[in-house]
DNA sequence: TGAAATGTTGGGGCG
DNA sequence: ACGCCCCAACATTTC
């Protein structure tokens, strides 16, 4: 059996791969990547944005492994649905196996290699910890409650444990012949510079073990501290695959000593099921509102607003934080990324899909399936999201997940010298204060774009009346369309 | 995985 | 000692 391996941008890994398992012990192996412009997870093309560099060096890594193990990864430029049937023929291929992903512009190109390749097409369900699809509600649908989800999720099967990586990888088959890599688009994108946050499966799994020894135990305190390392920073691998989710929930489940963080990072990683899961069952969530009732909501387009969000420059030090941290890093932890969407949301009324466009291309861990049910549960508008009347306060929120203010510290440096009492509410201290900080408003540091008090009243209104609406215009026509609606 | 408004309670100061 | 008020702390309701 000659078997084609083909990495995608969900599974840049060499552990836990089940279809690099199966093959590399069923016969000869050909690693595969195939560079389709189009379907590269990074924005820019010369630009080292830091999403770009992550992606790069996981491939590099990937890259590495293969060579190391004595086989090599083969890169060929082109368009998916015509790479693959033409390299199956021209390398006398049995098969070609890979990951299923939940991404409907992936899937659909899947569904028509499908078609041309037919049984010789293997898919594979690691992208999560059970397949998409598989947990249904008592009348067959696809849930659209978490707590719901959750419970079915724990009552299913075991997550089983990972598996190694192959030790060694079969040769080549000497009979056909590969292209080279000179032209490599590996080599292209090397700029040779020391990423701040390496990609990679080495550096998911140092992350892994570091996490599992030092963050879990305060995982469920800390994880909302926006000023402490309280996450588990491993989204971006988990992203593209240089860690497999099973092995993030084997190894927190063998941790000890136990703690509730354990049950904390599980509960994400079934945030994460139900993100995938919803997109699955429902691809046209990456258009438009879950609930259906949000569609044609009054969403504003103001690019002087918009553009304050994006370059952090609000007024509200949390939210300018996590809007400057997203550019610089690529990275944002989820309390921030919670404030940072409500505020555009609510305070500024963007439409939502705005801010997921725009975190979508920066995070290192941007995919469609987390982001938008993040975006969409931040609106209000998604499964199992936050009724609309939960608006967040930015002062109360930074007060709250940054005390003493380092977060903003750290990337408003503006604001550095300003007392904690006034960090996040810089336009209530007193002059003196000001001074004494270097903060002089609306010169160095801005003052708040709105009022928040105002902006909150101003969006409730909005909610109000448009739900009202909804309800009016659709409940002769299709009551059917509510039910989708939390219950109370 | 909210926040603000409103209601309730209880302790302490004070006449 | 007692009632009264204030208000902090907490609970409940409302958006």
């Amino acid at each position: 059996m000659r078997t084609i391996v083909w990495f995608r941008d969900n599974d840049l890994r060499l552990s836990d791969h089940e279809p690099l398992w199966d093959a590399a012990h069923n016969g000869e192996v050909i690693p595969l990547w195939i560079l389709d412009p189009e379907m590269t997870p990074s924005n820019g093309g010369a630009d080292m944005s830091p999403r770009r560099q992550f992606y790069i060096d996981s491939l590099r890594g990937l890259e590495a492994s293969i060579a190391q193990r004595g086989s090599r990864l083969i890169v060929v430029p082109g368009k998916w649905v015509e790479v693959l049937p033409r390299v199956v023929a021209a390398w006398r291929a049995d098969r070609v196996v890979a990951h299923r992903s939940v991404d409907p512009r992936i899937h659909e190109q899947d569904e028509h290699l499908t078609n041309v390749l037919g049984s010789a097409f293997g898919l594979y369900s690691g992208e999560t910890l059970l397949a998409p699809g598989s947990l249904r509600t008592s009348s067959g649908r696809p849930y659209s409650v978490f707590t719901q989800f959750a419970r079915a999720f724990r009552a299913a099967s075991d997550i089983g444990a990972p598996l190694p990586p192959p030790e060694v990888l079969p040769a080549l088959p000497s009979d056909v012949s590969f292209p080279g890599t000179e032209t490599s688009f590996l080599e292209l994108a090397g700029n040779g510079r020391k990423s701040a946050f390496p990609g990679g499966e080495k550096a998911a799994q140092e992350r892994l073990s570091h996490f599992v020894r030092h963050g879990l135990l305060t995982y469920s305190d800390d994880r909302n501290r926006m000023d402490l390392p309280g996450t588990s920073r491993l989204s971006a691998d988990l992203r593209f695959g240089t860690l497999s989710v099973r092995q993030a929930w084997s190894a927190v489940h063998k941790a000890v000593p136990r703690s509730d963080g354990t049950a904390a990072f599980a509960n994400e990683l079934m945030w994460r099921e139900f993100a995938y899961s919803t997109l699955w069952d429902c691809p046209a969530v990456l258009q438009s509102p879950f609930r259906p009732e949000f569609a044609g909501f009054p969403w504003r387009s103001d690019d002087v607003l918009w553009q304050a969000w994006v370059s952090g420059s609000t007024g509200y030090p949390v939210v300018d934080a996590a809007a400057r941290q997203l550019l610089q890093e690529g990275f944002v932890p989820n309390r921030a990324r919670m404030i940072a969407a409500s505020c555009l949301t609510k305070d500024l009324l963007i439409d939502y899909r705005r801010g997921e466009a725009h975190y979508l291309e920066h995070l290192l861990d941007g995919d469609r399936a987390n982001n938008n049910a993040g975006w969409q549960w931040s609106a209000g508008c998604g499964c199992d999201g936050q009724p609309y009347f939960r608006v967040f306060n930015p002062v109360i929120q930074g007060e709250r997940f940054d005390p003493r203010g380092n977060y903003v510290r750290r990337w408003v440096p503006e604001l550095a010298a300003m007392p904690a009492k006034y960090v996040h509410r810089p336009w209530e201290a007193p002059a003196a204060v000001l001074g004494t900080a270097g903060v002089r408003l609306g010169e160095t540091y801005p003052l708040p774009i709105v009022d928040h008090r105002f902006a909150r009243e101003r969006f409730l209104a909005a909610a109000r009346q448009h739900m009202r609406q909804q309800r009016s215009a659709t409940s002769d026509v299709e009551p059917d369309s509510l039910l989708t609606r939390r219950p109370a």
